[in-house]
DNA sequence: CAAGGGACTGAACGTGCGTTTAGCATTCTG
DNA sequence: CAGAATGCTAAACGCACGTTCAGTCCCTTG
């Protein structure tokens, strides 16, 4: 045993092996039993600490939310996946509790991805006053895109994986990723804007038959 | 009742159901006797038919696969999602089921994956070909790219369209996700190409360190 | 040292649910 | 018409798992 047995608190303890498990099992598949094996201790000691295990997986909400919000703060990047992802196994871990979580559609799931749409805007705002960004006609949304797509790449991660040919997901497929999605940031994907005229054209069609 | 409850064999009516039970709630949460209640009979039947829960869930795998499928082929525009959301709820109930499949990371969910990387790269490619696209240093990855744009939309719809301020995830926030989408594919976030300067000088210092 | 309380455990309980079984109609088949 | 096969059901079985219970160990506190 090397990191996870140091001289925590069974709670402590408790805490870690579920989030573990939760975040490579899901909340359903997982069962007391085995958070228990892993934290060292028995079944019963869990329900002990927690009360119940929808208790436990708030408790393990909690945590991850406030370290994750914590770091986001701290980062002031536009790529936080990339900072999450660089870090030792520490925060990928965590972030693949996360990625669980919007996935269920739980409260800590909904206020991560709020945090980070939130911190998205205020980059891609500071970024257009300084210039370095290019205006949008819908920033929020824009910011909601941005956070979309880093965190997709975890979300599908598996099936992505091996549409790329790869076979475990890993920083070698992170880097094959980070170039296209620069290359898209920076030029677009359309030789032209013939495609946006077209759209916003049929938009402001469609807004006047609804007027009529 | 309407249209579920047409002159269908059993069989078919269970399936849908199943299929209508593992979108919307997953299939671990999905019980049979709930599916057999859907159906209009008894759970030991959905057993007698198909053998197991397990079995089950290939059959609809097969028969969603199957019809997303030849969809997407017919489709032929780089908005395949666009496609299917447009559609009546026929197809928004299956491409929900195979995000379903997706996360949980089953071997339908990676054929879905696969199909739509190849439907949307061959559509790339012949953009390019054709000058409509700008040309992009890893094709297939920018394939993975956008097809793991559209799916993310799915994927976190519920917390991505409070994040919007929206409730419910319908046409609205379909619409307005899309033009900034189509902004992004169009001119690209960042005003200049510094930032993708930067990673590619970058990530060619890595390798050369790499090499010594 | 006695008393109390918290950390902790093994065993048991209860239940939800996938699956099995036995049996009832109904419809082919010879 | 005998009987095999098929579509279907109600009831029961058994297991997995969250939770409870009764009790042990140990550490504090008066």
């Amino acid at each position: 045993m090397c990191s996870a047995h140091a001289d925590l608190t069974a709670q402590a303890k408790i805490r870690d092996a579920a989030i573990a498990h939760f975040a490579r099992d899901g909340f359903q598949k997982t069962n007391l039993r085995a958070v228990a094996a892993t934290a060292g201790v028995s079944a019963a000691l869990v329900i002990h600490h927690f009360g119940s295990k929808e208790k436990l997986r708030i408790a393990c909400d909690d945590h991850v939310l406030g370290v994750l919000v914590r770091r986001a703060h701290e980062a002031g990047t536009p790529n936080l996946l990339g900072e999450f992802m660089a870090d030792p196994e520490e925060y990928q871990l965590k972030v693949r509790y996360m990625v669980r979580a919007i996935e269920e559609d739980t409260p800590a799931g909904g206020r991560f991805v709020d945090t980070l749409v939130a911190e998205s805007e205020a980059i891609l705002r500071a970024g257009i006053a300084e210039g370095s960004v290019r205006p949008s006609s819908d920033v929020r949304a824009m910011a909601v895109l941005t956070v979309l797509t880093s965190l997709a790449m975890l979300t599908m991660a598996p099936p992505l994986t091996r549409a790329l040919g790869h076979d475990g997901f890993g920083p070698e497929v992170l880097r094959r990723m980070t170039l296209p999605t620069l290359e898209l940031f920076t030029h677009g994907l359309y030789a032209d804007d013939a495609p946006l005229k077209a759209a916003t054209a049929a938009w402001e069609a469609s807004q006047e038959n609804r007027d009529e």
